[in-house]
DNA sequence: TATTGACTTAGAGTAAACTTTAAGGATTAA
DNA sequence: TTAATCCTTAAAGTTTACTCTAAGTCAATA
């Protein structure tokens, strides 16, 4: 059982984010102590670990909601949840894909402007004696 | 020379947007018609081009404004250049190693759910029997 | 017991990057 | 010439995902 300090610590996130994400419906049944306080479990850590992941290459709060609640509808739910996780998979692939392909880009600049650079110290040299 | 529409199709920005960029600073001298209408060149185009790779590997456009205003300042400030550059590199091949991490649990996220949905096809078939 | 830390609701504030609106006038291409 | 495109300024609006505040009460730890 983790308090939602210790939760935040965890996760990166911040109490009132976890609170936050809670009244969403991102986070569901909570459990708490007897005097009210959010108790997590190891369950809601990997809960969050998901959400987290999906959150972080680039699903929307509102994507994951819906995730979420269809993973509380049950086994009906089944098929929609992986076409759901697969297409995200697809954009996940497309999306590195693409980050790889501007890394080309800038690390073609970055060697472009060093040599641009090497050139101009020299001349700096040159004209320094 | 191209219009501000042409423009428009060829980089996925709005005129609206081109507008908005050249108003921040992140594109300079834009020349214009005799009747004052905006006319790209090729070179503009491809400081937009570098413009949409910074700022879609995460860079913001103030960022991307200093880096431009860097440029126009001249040979000095290539150091400076350099870094800036070197270090959103070094950004981007940290964030595409964490996008590959994800990838990974997504993958597993996937077959798991995929293969509960096999099992649960199975038993539906049975059942309808 | 004293001091943190947690709870609630409800709403306001923030930041980035646009996006839209409005109003009126000028230019350009067919 | 006429329709389509472009120009300007200035400001308001939008979206997402938080982030913070307030006010008052309650719980947990040393």
């Amino acid at each position: 059982m983790y308090s939602i300090q210790e939760v935040s610590k965890k996760t990166g996130l911040s109490a009132h984010t976890l609170r936050f994400y809670e009244k969403e419906g991102l986070l569901c049944h909570v459990e708490r102590s007897p005097g009210g306080f959010r108790q997590y479990t190891d369950e809601d850590l990997e809960a969050l670990g998901l959400i987290c992941c999906l959150k972080n290459t680039g699903m929307s709060l509102q994507e994951i909601t819906r995730f979420v609640q269809l993973t509380h509808a049950g086994e009906q739910t089944l098929k929609e949840r992986v076409e759901l996780l697969r297409e995200h998979r697809e954009n996940m692939i497309a999306r590195i894909a693409e980050m790889q392909k501007y890394l080309d880009k800038v690390t073609w600049k970055v060697n472009f402007f060093s040599e641009k650079l090497r050139a101009y110290e020299e001349k700096q040299q040159r004209e320094a004696q």
